[in-house]
DNA sequence: GTAGGGTTAGAG
DNA sequence: CTCTAACCCTAC
């Protein structure tokens, strides 16, 4: 009863994204320990800036005016997310184990989520504008997805916490593109119907169109990369947890392609553009 | 201490 | 009713 839910004011918000922009997120004990911010967060426990931070996630499209989010079809309690397969981009099947079977059983709630994958999706398909990279991303894969809050939000903090931590620029740089065939734009002709030829032990099936485009795509975000830092990018440095994060990004950069190079060898190269990994 | 799942008050 | 945000619980 005498608990009331407290609504966070603009001051306290905005004392903790300063909190956040000098100590990092996930310092939330210092935060509140800073003399900076302490009495604006007063009444507000480490715990509460952890929870406000991930609303602040799960709450970036406001500004956007269009859009809000997938209307929904509302999500079965055992599936948090329902991956859509369309069959003109990149559909990701994770298949290491014999497993996860989503959404077969009510037994792995748990096993779904990839969200490096799927921000590695978003990174590769989205044309790049400023400032897209957080809800532009939140966006893509909630059109692609079906997602339910908990795990939205979810995947909203740590997309949050890549783009802080600048580590999403980090995994686009280590993405060079060479084209072979010089002269001719090659404006990627679409041919459909190159795909679907499930790859024998890759984990990632993708069609040969989709691969040129994201690397297409990701030329440009190279180019934009280096001449572009995000609102609190020089706030973190944490190396070891960035390490981490793009270690995670990588792997799956590395099955991407894998998965390209060998369907490249039984489709011959149809395509003038080479990805090619750079550690 | 923190992350993440769960619960619930309040708004639409 | 649905959805969001504040709050609670608990494993790590």
């Amino acid at each position: 009863m005498g608990n009331q839910k407290l609504k966070w004011t603009a001051e306290e918000e905005v004392a903790l994204m300063a909190g956040v922009a000098k100590h990092g997120p996930g310092k939330w004990k210092n935060i509140i320990i800073d003399s900076e911010f302490a009495h604006k967060l007063a009444n507000r426990s480490n715990v509460d800036l952890k929870d406000k931070w991930r609303n602040l996630g799960a709450n970036y499209g406001q500004g956007s005016g269009d859009n809000a989010m997938t209307p929904k079809g509302k999500a079965t309690a055992d599936s948090a997310v329902r991956p859509k397969t369309q069959n003109s981009s990149l559909a990701v099947v994770s298949n290491d184990n014999v497993n996860e079977k989503l959404s077969q059983g009510p037994q792995n709630p748990k096993s779904v989520p990839k969200y490096n994958a799927m921000i590695l999706e978003a990174l590769s398909s989205l044309k790049d504008r400023n400032g897209s990279e957080f809800g532009a991303i939140m966006r893509f894969i909630e059109k692609k997805y079906e997602v339910q809050q908990s795990f939205r939000r979810l995947l909203s903090s740590k997309l949050r916490k890549l783009v802080l931590q600048g580590t999403l620029e980090k995994v686009q740089k280590r993405y060079k593109i060479r084209r072979a065939a010089s002269g001719s734009k090659t404006p990627t002709p679409k041919q459909k119907g190159v795909n679907s030829r499930a790859l024998q032990k890759s984990m990632l099936t993708i069609s040969a169109e989709t691969v040129e485009d994201a690397a297409k795509t990701a030329a440009d975000k190279i180019a934009e990369a280096e001449n572009k830092s995000f609102v609190a990018a020089e706030a973190v440095k944490e190396s070891e947890r960035v390490s981490r994060i793009a270690e995670d990004t990588d792997a799956l950069l590395m099955h991407l392609k894998e998965g390209r190079t060998k369907e490249d060898n039984t489709n011959s190269n149809s395509s003038g553009v080479t990805v090619i990994l750079v550690v």
